[in-house]
DNA sequence: AATGAATGAGCTTTCATTCAT
DNA sequence: GATGAATGAAAGCTCATTCAT
């Protein structure tokens, strides 16, 4: 049943409905009303729910269509010729994607009792991901060798929050990550071995 | 406002409220009900909203009690002989206590979200404390001299968000900060001019 | 409400739908749902709507189905010559057939509750029906001369109604059909009369 | 001033929405409406949740407290010296009381699914008591001694559903009474042994 | 004629806030 | 001043019914 085409009109509500959940949440959270949703896009409470039975199931169409994307784009940086580059950039994009995407940066959490299902892989997905390609760069060298992903993806997570909580704007983010990346990169190697 | 004194029981119930509500909000988020805090506080509801004449106004005195409090360790500290140490240790706490401190952690967005008004205060008058001794690690070169107050801030607020939401537990902590602070600290100016 | 004929396609749809119906309504009840009877019958809602405007009329459709045939099984009894056994042999098996019949036993209440308009004919006509049968019965001295079709009615639909609501298997049914028919036929007349 | 200051009002609405539920449910069954409750006790929706938690509870609240009376009296006409009549009595009284208690003649059902916990247990006891009466009344040759609990409950509850589906008035009542009473007595013995 | 997507009214439940004692 | 019962405005969700294809 599931490969029938659907109805153009619905295939269109869907999608807008998804869209605007993508942005209602993105600003407020996990908690913003699924009326709101309906609301911006033009539909009746019902049609929301017939798409997506669930708030709950809302919200994990709206993640896993994120964590998807983001580990797609992680798998696609794994065989890059520049390991620490690799990581670098992944690390950064997704901090600079970060604004205006509440609920996904809540989801990063992981199965924190939020959204569980389907959308709970994501954030393990994308941890292990963000392993690689942190193995990766230190076996480049591009990474000191004593950071471990814990911490990694702590800051990944806590960057991320910042950047979309505090609404900073692009040269700021760039400073954070440059301070954050510099720390990461293994320098002369004569600082602060990790505890 | 009045300057009338409180009655000495009235006073101990807003201080005990006030106590309960620093570890609900603290555990919940300012999601938690006022509810629970009345319970906690072995008051009725209606004690609360009499010492606080709407939620939010509890939150905001759970703040501002919380932000006071850092805001003078800050100014304790500014007059430090050694001010790298004096920075990187506040910093430190800080982070350190952002375990079970949700709605705090929340409310260093600013005026951004959740608690406007008085409360908002508190992030800014926290912002400049960290200015001061950040300003003071720099000249003493502690703290390499490109960092800016924004980024700090931002660094701040992200991985106490961090700590906060991940439950990390201390020695992840401790490896997280040591890599930020190595990102912070390198002085030597040879890597990465931040941008 | 015209008389034109209906298209083939469309006679077989709303006899499925009836069919479907009977089973859903007869299992939950009159609270089962309209788009249950669709999904099961293979049909979409709107057909179901197009061929019964309001699901009060897919469920007296049920009903009078369901009643016509009694009423015509009672018709076919009523002319026996042994008018005693034709009597207990219809409210017998009325009452084996209850199970899974909610609906039906539901709309034995007649118009006080949930299906007025045309199908309230039903159950009149069947108490009607019942009503000959039971003449007959007393005439040739089957059952007691006493009872009146108030009460006799009242037996049936009581006795349906258990059945269809405590799962009562074969052997307690006939347990407590000879119980009722007992009474109904202790006709020396020489204990408790009725009042 | 009192310990006991709007204690009062509260036990008064507590009791009063208690008396409306049970008229209400009793008239549209478990699936009237809350929100009925409510208006015609004169509180708002949330007044009723707070003496209630759930819908549930409530309608647990209103089948307890009859299941707790039907039982009192079951066990007070237990050590009746006359226990035929004690048996009699109680069934017919049970039955007398059905009118406008659709709620309470459902969960006759037991644990079919609607109110499981504290009330689930009112059926079971209900069934126990009147079998302990059923006993009695049959070492006393009142009634017949091959009829089991199974059909004597059966008629019990099937009784109770047409009085409180058919709004069956006294006589009525009382002539249906008769007649499966005169079936439950061992008349001479000589009728319809039970299969 | 048939489809199924869309709709809005209604239900249960929660929570910040007010009122009477 | 303190209490806790009462309140109404949401929120999530369901379902009979209508509309565009």
């Amino acid at each position: 049943m599931s490969t029938e085409p659907m109805r153009a009109d619905a295939r269109d509500n869907r999608a807008r409905i998804l869209e605007v959940a993508e942005d209602v949440f993105g600003r407020g959270g996990s908690a913003a009303s699924t009326e709101q949703v309906a609301r911006l896009a033009g539909v009746g409470i019902a049609t929301v729910f017939r798409h997506f039975p669930t708030k709950r199931a809302l919200l994990e169409a709206v993640l896993v269509k994120h964590f998807d994307r983001l580990c797609r784009q992680a798998h696609g940086l794994a065989e890059s010729s520049d390991p620490g580059r690799a990581f670098f950039d992944f690390f950064g994009r997704l901090v600079d994607d970060a604004a205006g995407k509440l609920a996904i940066i809540e989801a990063f959490t992981g199965a924190g009792g939020d959204a569980g299902g389907r959308a709970a892989q994501g954030p393990l997905e994308l941890r292990e991901a963000v392993g690689v390609l942190l193995g990766r760069a230190q076996e480049a060298g591009a990474v000191r060798p004593d950071a471990r992903l814990d911490e990694v993806y702590a800051l990944l997570v806590g960057l991320s929050r910042a950047v979309a909580h505090l609404h900073l704007d692009e040269p700021v983010r760039a400073r954070a990550l440059g301070i954050v990346f510099d720390g990461l990169a293994r320098g002369d190697g004569e600082r602060r071995p990790l505890p």
